[in-house]
DNA sequence: AAAGATTCCAACCGCAGGCCG
DNA sequence: GCGGCCTGCGGTTGGAATCTT
């Protein structure tokens, strides 16, 4: 794996780039495509790398690219998106007990500003990293949460500066939104890629609660009611329609044991007497059925939960060996 | 008005991984 | 399998613009 040396020539230009190179880049491209970025500064008239070039094109002189202020929205995204990809790349393990490995094969492996770039149309990862450093990082530890972790941050008593109420709920909502948003992004691409009699798992099968299109993936819809099973319980105060939605029903199919006895009981006890939900959630053999059903008459009192965010996170999410681990391989936040 | 401090962002750098001969 | 080429990524930098004193 060599380097590229088309940085390196002696006598190539750096720095900003002119109004008159911008044009000749720009027209050539117009004209002529890219195509190989290392050509194209000699056919195009320029003395710069190719490296420099791509750079230029994509970052700036793109025609679908969308300058000026961020909204709100947008904001919102990158925070919820960089709380679970704070890392060079988010990678859920291979895991045998995870649901997401055995039923989705879900292999998440996305580089982080590009894939936040993926959800916010015309803005580059570029800018986006740009407006987190300058903007966003400084903005969250300003209201005391940790930009690397997205925690409230702790002082030495333990005590937490900021509102810890809603440090809890954006990690929370970040981190199921970001899987959900990462995973159908990966899985749409999978899908794309296997044409035709796109492998039915064997193991596992989904009724979400609202009709999905004949072609969406199957696995996008397990994914869907596993996101009304276990994200309604972090953020059910921001969607609606996840309060709409009366029944979420997760099936588990022949040669799957995928939770351990221990795991299913904490999920039991958890929408049950934490939460008030009527489920009906046993250990986890051969042909159980993992339902989990909610009405509107339970809403306020799952919003009066809101109160306590940190103590089911805390509780249920953070440490090792708990249910969420042994399902998805990862160690929650 | 001027000097210093701070903010902002385009551009650069080095690295990693895929592709291909 | 190896090595060079190419692309794309995250982290960082440098200087212009703006703000503060």
């Amino acid at each position: 794996m060599g380097r590229s040396p088309c940085c390196e020539k002696v006598g190539l230009k750096k720095g900003p780039w002119t109004p008159e190179e911008d044009q000749k880049l720009l027209a050539y491209i117009e004209q002529h495509g890219h195509g190989s970025w290392r050509a194209l500064p000699l056919k195009a008239g320029l003395q710069r790398c190719g490296k420099s070039c791509r750079l230029r094109w994509i970052n700036y002189l793109r025609p679908d690219i969308k300058r000026g202020k961020f909204s709100l929205q947008e904001e919102q995204t990158i925070i919820q998106l960089h709380a679970l990809l704070g890392n060079r790349y988010f990678n859920i393990k291979h895991n045998p007990n995870s649901i997401f490995y055995i039923n989705l094969c879900v292999y998440i492996y996305m580089y982080r500003w590009s894939a936040i770039a993926t959800h916010l149309p015309k803005r580059t990862d570029n800018e986006i990293k740009n407006y987190w450093n300058t903007h966003l990082k400084k903005r969250l530890t300003k209201m005391g949460i940790d930009p690397v972790t997205h925690k409230p941050k702790t002082d030495a008593l333990g005590s937490t500066t900021g509102n810890p109420k809603d440090a809890a709920n954006l990690s929370h909502m970040a981190q199921w939104e970001s899987a959900r948003l990462e995973a159908e992004a990966r899985l749409v691409r999978e899908s794309k890629l296997v044409p035709s009699n796109p492998p039915q798992s064997n193991h596992f099968t989904a009724v979400a609660p609202s009709p999905t299109p004949a072609t969406r993936p199957q696995c996008l819809d397990v994914l869907k009611a596993w996101q009304g099973v276990v994200c309604g319980l972090f953020t059910f105060n921001m969607d609606n329609n996840n309060l709409q939605s009366p029944t979420s029903t997760l099936t588990f199919m022949e040669n799957t044991t995928t939770l351990p006895m221990s795991s299913s009981a904490s999920v039991n006890g958890m929408f049950n007497e934490n939460f008030g939900w009527s489920s009906s959630i046993n250990p986890c053999e051969s042909g159980d059925i993992l339902k989990v059903e909610y009405g509107s008459d339970q809403i306020p009192e799952l919003k009066e939960r809101l109160d306590h965010p940190m103590e089911l996170h805390e509780m249920d999410c953070s440490s090792e060996g708990t249910w969420f681990q042994e399902l998805f391989g990862f160690n929650g936040l």
